[in-house]
DNA sequence: ACGAGAACCTGTTTGC
DNA sequence: TGCAAACAGGTTCTCG
């Protein structure tokens, strides 16, 4: 479910109430997400402080006093809610972890599919570890520009639309926003990602930041799962000009053309071949 | 070494 | 109407 954008919804909407709250009670229904919850987890976490917050791409960093810090990931159905009072907690299906703070406040983490992730990395060396030490730059930070964003893709025979969603390229894309920064960039998704010019790189440099930062400042993209951790929708969703639009106009005025869909790598690809070249 | 495809899950939508 | 297949925001492993 949720790319960038959501993640940091996420990331702020529970921030305030976590940093700096010990972890009073952590409760762990179901072990068996994406590799597996560390079955010391418990241990390492209960009566720890959050000093701090952080995401990395689609990773959301619980930094605690104790050396540990909390590696969460949504994958693709999950699902964070925060309930400033735990007893206001109501139970839904695939409800997984429950972190409860000092204040009262409760955390959970649902996830249907269990795709998501829930570990511990070093406080100090989570930088080091799979995946964060291969992941590309945080595009909406220093380390993302055209020129690194054209290095990145030099000689990458894949098509750019497959580039964009390996998180070594850069962090933090994912189906929807690849497509809709290669729209605005008129890149065709279909293009060799190495047969970009300096400029066209730079194009879409520019239309990945231009994206993430329209789709953060609207709270994410609600389409089937995601919400935000109070519970509230993201209305991106309805600035999409070609996510899941086959059939319709493209919405560029001069353009003429209808969006189309395709499949690449297995995931579902929508652009305008009038106007991505 | 790289890229395509499958696998991992459940829920919802689509099509016969 | 009913059931089965297809599909969904992601990552990671295997195979060619």
């Amino acid at each position: 479910m949720p790319e960038l954008p959501e993640v940091e919804t996420v990331m702020r909407g529970i921030e305030p109430v976590l940093t700096g709250r010990m972890l009073d009670a952590v409760t762990v229904h179901r072990y068996d997400l994406r590799g597996g919850v560390p079955t010391d987890f418990i241990a390492r976490t209960q009566g720890a402080h959050i000093r701090r917050l952080a995401r990395r791409g689609k990773y959301i960093l619980m930094h605690l006093d104790n050396a540990h810090s909390i590696v969460m990931h949504l994958g693709m159905s999950g699902r964070v809610r925060l309930y400033d009072d735990a007893h206001d907690y109501i139970s839904e299906p695939h409800d997984h972890v429950f972190l409860d703070t000092d204040a009262g406040a409760r955390l959970v983490l649902q996830d249907p599919r269990r795709f998501g992730m829930l570990y511990l990395a070093g406080h100090d060396d989570w930088q080091a570890q799979a995946p964060f030490s291969a992941m590309g730059p945080e595009p909406l930070g220093n380390g993302f520009s055209g020129p690194a964003l054209h290095r990145a893709l030099a000689g990458r025979k894949s098509p750019i639309k497959t580039a964009l969603l390996d998180q070594r390229v850069v962090a933090g894309l994912g189906n929807i926003y690849v497509c809709e920064a290669l729209y605005r960039a008129h890149i065709s998704p279909l293009r060799p990602a190495c047969s970009l010019s300096e400029a066209q790189a730079g194009a879409l440099h520019e239309a990945i930041v231009h994206v993430l930062r329209d789709a953060i400042a609207a709270g994410g993209s609600s389409l089937r799962d995601y919400k935000k951790a109070d519970g509230g929708l993201g209305y991106f969703q309805h600035h999409f000009r070609v996510y899941g639009q086959t059939g319709t106009p493209c919405p560029s005025e001069s353009c003429g053309g209808t969006i189309e869909h395709c499949v690449q790598g297995g995931r579902s690809t929508f652009y305008c071949r009038q106007c991505q070249l």
